[in-house]
RNA sequence: GCGCCUGUAGCUCAAUGGAUAGAGCGUUGGCCUCCGGAGCCAAAGGCUAUGGGUUCGAAUCCCGUCAGGCGCGCCA
């Protein structure tokens, strides 16, 4: 299809140049609404109309005259809707070239680029939150859409190993409850139990000025490397992190890079930073009173000072994230070292960044990037375009375009929903619309608890329609519909809307959801598998859709041409950094496919030409359908 | 105060400046004589918050107004 509209693109430029200035107009092509208009439209009359202050009817008119029976591709070009150029495809000479391709598919075509993709990046202080998930899910579907789309792909996962909120739990397990290290290793599920530390402590230092200083201390003591803190510290991280993979995983999201912010402080990546921040008069000492002594860059868009170095020469968050994506771009001329940190079931192995040599260090290179997504939330849209401020005023032009701050809005909790979770409502919390979730205040629904839900719905589900089907088999199905379910519900809204979660929506299987995507594919699996049975073959070579009769044939061009828009959507949605638009895609296809099989079976049709093309057309969508669930990251089971 | 975002059916959301604003849930009514009902068909439900403007064309772009959310720390 992209070949076809580029092809369309060219011709059309080549023959209206001598007739027309086109210089700044690309012809675009959409599907219309409804097929009587044609099979794909272009607004190029209009644009051309407006640069040439002429009537757009009479101009779209003269254009088709010009494309008459021009164009291999297109059996007719007409004007409608007062300029809209409308093409109808010769349907039987594409379709043929559908199944050519589908029959030997090419490769991606290789961009040359790498992108990293930055994502999930959960303090390792406590299990991840449904907030979590909706970064990870849009993460990893990004990473999917950019390798699909030829882009080397990686992706990382910033850890803050030494922050304040780690050191939250650290003085928890050792002041508050008085563990010490064996006893702190021997807790079953360690990322559990510091979910409810966490929002414990934190009730307890509000307000309590005795307690914050002993916090500061624990984290001053951890930046020391003092032990029993410094021990206590790097055991939780790394075991909260285990767990973050471990839930993460069950979703078939998968990274390739820890990168851990003590590393960056060890390596003093901020050192060489801020050699090249003062020598360009990007950093400098504030003039401000309130802060003497610091080092302060100036956001520009706000006009506010932001400060940098603190006055007891400490750094801030920012001053670390400034260096470490100058890393991403292999602007820092310095690298980490790496040691192996996991390895998947698969195989596929997870480094981590180290600050110091490692015996087995492995053999990737990592960074190095031309584009890099940084996937986080709207809250943090202040710092990231200061970043972007930083990269350009460093003379990095091809970084500041390169870099990307993949944005999206919060999940919250209505409160209704925190209601029914037996948490208490702060006084006018009520009247909200939303409330924001948080693991400090224990607000959140856990991820693996959300899972679990998930998985027990779906099998309960399962059940009832398999009671035959073993044990074992029942639980893997539930779990790769929950998957489906969860991944589908976390992409399907657009980025900028709060999902205000609720549970009955996300526990949802039916419409507009991830397991009748997988029904769908399900049906037209059983109906190939029933052809296969019945040695029934599909139509092939020098298929023609003439044995169709009137109303099956529009209803069959129709899935083909949508068919067709893969490469095109996934292009769409990268471009315009929206996830959500793929999730549609696939649902406009099932509702499309669901629509035609029940109008028009295919075992049951008694001519052999037109069973043929039928199935063929199962074949096409089978084909599609699996690439486009796999860039959604759901699986398609055998039966459900 | 400054910066960013949002307002569309009863509810939750779509709609790439484009043709008659679409889905799901919920409501009402139909459909297995079947390739599996996690499905299909149909009905009801809209002054796209509001007032102007730009445009051949506005839910979409611009300016006001009203209502909501987020950010703006020597936290990360």
């Amino acid at each position: 299809m992209k070949t076809l509209q580029e092809n369309l693109r060219r011709r059309i430029a080549e023959l209206l140049s001598g007739a027309y200035d086109l210089s700044g107009i690309e012809a675009e092509f959409t599907v219309p609404a409804e097929r009587r208009f044609g099979d794909l439209s272009t607004t190029l009359a209009f644009a051309l109309a407006r640069k040439t202050r002429s009537k757009p009817f009479a101009l779209a008119n003269d254009i088709a005259a010009r494309l008459q029976g021009q164009l291999p591709e297109a059996e007719e070009v007409r004007v409608a809707g007062g300029g809209f150029l409308n093409f109808f495809l010769r349907r039987d000479l594409f379709f043929r070239a559908r199944l050519e391709a589908q029959a030997r598919p090419l490769p991606p075509p290789a961009r040359g680029e790498k992108v990293i993709v930055e994502h999930t990046s959960i303090n390792p202080n406590k299990s991840a939150h449904i907030g979590h998930l909706r970064n990870s899910c849009l993460g990893d579907t990004l990473a999917r859409c950019c390798r699909f789309l030829g882009y080397e792909v990686e992706v990382q996962n910033y850890i803050d190993d030494t922050g304040i909120q780690v050191a939250d739990v650290v003085w928890g397990l050792l002041r508050h409850r008085r563990l010490d290290l064996e006893a702190i290793r021997r807790i079953p599920d360690l990322a559990a139990y510091l979910w409810e530390l966490y929002a414990e402590v934190n009730r307890l230092f509000a307000g309590d000025e005795e307690l914050a200083a002993q916090r500061r201390e624990v984290h001053k003591r951890i930046e020391e490397k003092a032990e029993p803190e410094y021990g206590v510290c790097l055991h939780v991280a790394e075991q909260v992190l285990l767990d973050h993979v471990r839930t993460m995983e069950k979703l078939g999201i998968q990274y390739d890079l820890m990168a851990r912010e003590s590393d960056v402080i060890a390596l003093d990546f901020f050192k060489a930073a801020a050699a090249e921040l003062t020598g360009r008069g990007v950093m400098f000492p504030s003039a401000d009173p309130d802060k003497r002594g610091c080092l302060v860059i100036h956001y520009e868009r706000e006009k506010i000072e932001k400060i940098i170095v603190r006055s007891n020469g400490t750094i801030t968050y920012v001053g670390k994230d400034i260096a470490y994506n100058l890393w991403k771009f292999d602007l820092l001329g310095r690298d980490f070292f790496y040691r192996p940190f996991h390895a998947y079931a698969g195989g596929h192995p997870i480094a981590m960044t180290a600050s110091a040599p490692a015996p087995a260090a492995p053999g990737a290179r990592f960074g190095r990037g031309r584009r890099v997504y940084n996937v986080i939330d709207v809250r943090q849209s202040y710092l990231q375009n200061l970043i972007s401020q930083v990269l350009a005023q460093l003379g990095h032009p091809g970084a500041a375009a390169g870099f990307v701050h993949f944005s999206y809005e919060m999940v919250a909790l209505t409160p209704a929903c925190v209601r029914d979770m037996g948490l208490e409502l702060e006084p006018g919390e009520e009247a909200k619309p939303y409330i924001e979730v948080s693991g400090r205040k224990g607000r959140a629904v856990k991820a693996d608890d959300l899972i679990a839900m998930l998985e027990e719905k779906s099998h309960r589900e399962v059940r009832r329609r398999n009671p035959e089907l073993p044990e074992a088999e029942a639980r893997k199905l539930s779990r790769r519909i929950a998957v489906a379910a969860l991944r589908y519900f976390m992409i399907k809204f657009n980025l900028n809307t709060v999902i205000a979660f609720d549970f009955q929506e996300a526990l949802n299987f039916e419409g507009d959801s991830g397991p009748y995507l997988q029904y769908a594919a399900v049906r037209l699996n059983s109906i190939l598998r029933k052809a296969a049975a019945a040695d029934i073959e599909a139509a092939r070579g020098a298929a023609s859709l003439a044995p169709l009769d009137g109303a099956e044939r529009d209803a069959y061009w129709e899935l083909a041409l949508h068919l067709s828009l893969l490469e095109t959507q996934a292009e769409y949605a990268l471009a315009h950094h929206d996830i959500s638009s793929l999730a549609a895609y696939a649902y406009l296809l099932c509702q499309k496919f669901n629509h035609y099989y029940h109008l028009f079976p295919v075992l049951a049709e008694p001519d052999p030409g037109r069973r043929a093309l039928r199935l063929a057309l199962v074949l096409l969508f089978k084909g599609r359908i699996e690439t486009l669930l796999a860039l959604l990251g759901i699986e398609i089971p055998e039966r459900m």
